[in-house]
Formats: structure tokens, C-alpha cells, sequence
DNA sequence: AAGCACTTTCTTAAAATAGTGG
DNA sequence: CCACTATTTTAAGAAAGTGCTT
């Protein structure tokens, strides 16, 4: 980025300053805050995994409502096993999850978030034909005016089944998204934000609502996840 | 193109941690 | 344990970058 700051002669920044542990009053600054110290909350997160063997859920949401969580072996692991009171450790330990069966099924899952980008393409390609076709979509289209009330209380009630539908399928792809996107291990020595997550151990760092978040270097900032975004995928 | 919500980079100082000696 | 020092890490400040939406 090679954003170098001018702060007239001499010193290129005034460093670290101690700040009052308050909440930070002007927006940009709580972005950059946020984003900063979420960053090393979730590597010490990750360092409490490696040296203790813990297994360790943290979840954060932004003043935006946007969410970002780490877990070990995952969130949804460690947030059932509190809910459900179950004292003894989950099925998969640190042990049992060998960096390789992440490395795959990262791949496997860069994969299919490919076709899936694929699919979603063609299917832009065919409703746009469509449109340039016959003019519009059918819902667009003009309700049948002979309808009674009754024919039209019991289209109203298929259509929010539909939707009903729509709306589960939605769920259910983001649900599998999320439990099966896995970050590929970091190595920790490289250093710098971002790059906390590995070290020759599994780590995910989910964003809840389907990608997955982590810093850089792994799929960009806002991608991958990791990346996650909001770790958005 | 503009705006939004972060994210990253760089410099620097504060804070944490490790190592050592008493 | 405590104190001190050295080393490493963290995060503030400032500015620019990224990706997405409108």
C-alpha cells in the first residue's frame, strides 16, 4: 500500500499512545480499532488453542451488526458444547484433525465455492435472457382478474410456502458453507495482521453467516473468506 | 462514481513476556 | 517470589486500499 504518513520533520508517526479504556467516540476510529484488536484477540485466541490444547469460541460482532467469530476445532462446536453443559472435550482434538485433512478440504471447498460461482453465472446469464425475451418474470406478470378471494388467499398462501422454501434452502446452503470451509494452515513466523491462524494446527475462523474470516494472505481482504470479511465469501 | 465498512501498511511507543540474578 | 533488564509483541495514529452496494 506504501501509505507513508507525513508528520512534518523527523518522526514518521507519534507511535503508540496509552489510551482511556472508553468507548472510542468517533466511527473510523472504532472501525480500525475493531478491526485491529480483533485481530489479536482472535490470534491470542489461537495461541490459548496451541499451547493449552483448549478448545476456544470467540465471536464478535461490529457496530454494524457484522459478525466475526474464531473457533477451535470450530465455533459451532464450542458454543453446543457450552449450551449443552457437556463437560468432556469434543470428538475432534487437536490431535485427531491432521493439517492435511484441512489443507483438502479447503481445496475441496475452493473447489465447489468455484462451480457454485459458476452456476450462479450461467443462472444470471439465462434470467437475463429471459428477460430480454419475453419481457419480464412471471411474478411480474398481471394477476389472473377473474380470481376470487378465495383462489387468491390460496395463491398468497403458495407463494410464502415458496418463500417459506426459498428461505430454508437458503439456510441450509450457508450452514454447509460455513461448516465446511476450513483455513488452510499459516505459518505464524510470517508474521503481521491477519496471519494468525495455523501453525501447524487447525484453526477456522468463521463469518457466521456462511464465509469464512481471517486476515491476509490468505484470500485477500474482504475475500476468502478469511479472510473472511466481513470475511465474506 | 461515490459512499460505506472494514482492512492493511508503516512508524513508533506502550505493554507483555522471557530470562537472569538475588 | 521479586526486581531488573532485554527482547518481542501489540496496538495507536494516519492514510490508503479493497470489495461491495447504491
Amino acid at each position: 500500500m506504501g501509505s507513508q504518513k507525513k508528520m512534518g520533520k523527523g518522526k514518521k508517526s507519534i507511535g503508540r499512545q496509552r489510551i482511556e479504556i472508553k468507548q472510542l467516540e468517533e466511527e473510523s476510529k472504532k472501525q480500525v480499532t475493531f478491526s485491529k484488536r480483533r485481530a489479536g484477540l482472535f490470534k491470542k485466541a489461537a495461541e490459548l488453542c496451541i499451547l493449552c490444547g483448549a478448545e476456544v469460541a470467540v465471536i464478535a460482532y461490529s457496530t454494524h451488526g457484522n459478525v466475526f467469530c474464531f473457533g477451535h476445532p470450530d465455533v459451532r462446536a464450542v458454543v453446543d458444547r457450552y449450551l449443552t453443559g457437556n463437560t468432556c472435550h469434543s470428538s475432534k482434538s487437536l490431535d485427531e484433525v491432521p493439517v492435511d485433512d484441512f489443507i483438502r478440504q479447503h481445496a475441496e471447498a475452493e473447489k465447489e465455492l468455484e462451480m457454485e460461482r459458476k452456476l450462479l453465472k450461467e443462472i444470471e446469464r439465462q434470467a437475463k435472457e429471459k428477460l430480454e425475451n419475453n419481457g419480464g418474470f412471471w411474478w411480474e406478470e398481471q394477476l389472473d382478474e377473474s380470481m376470487g378471494l378465495e383462489e387468491m388467499e390460496q395463491y398468497l398462501r403458495a407463494l410464502q410456502e415458496v418463500r417459506r422454501k426459498v428461505a430454508a434452502r437458503v439456510e441450509e446452503f450457508r450452514m454447509t458453507r460455513t461448516s465446511s470451509l476450513l483455513l488452510p494452515p499459516v505459518d505464524m513466523a510470517a508474521g503481521g495482521v491477519g496471519n494468525y491462524i495455523g501453525l501447524g494446527n487447525d484453526f477456522v475462523m468463521q463469518d457466521w453467516e456462511g464465509g469464512i474470516n481471517g486476515g491476509s494472505g490468505f484470500v485477500g481482504s474482504h475475500g476468502f473468506g478469511y479472510g473472511f470479511e466481513h470475511g465474506q465469501i
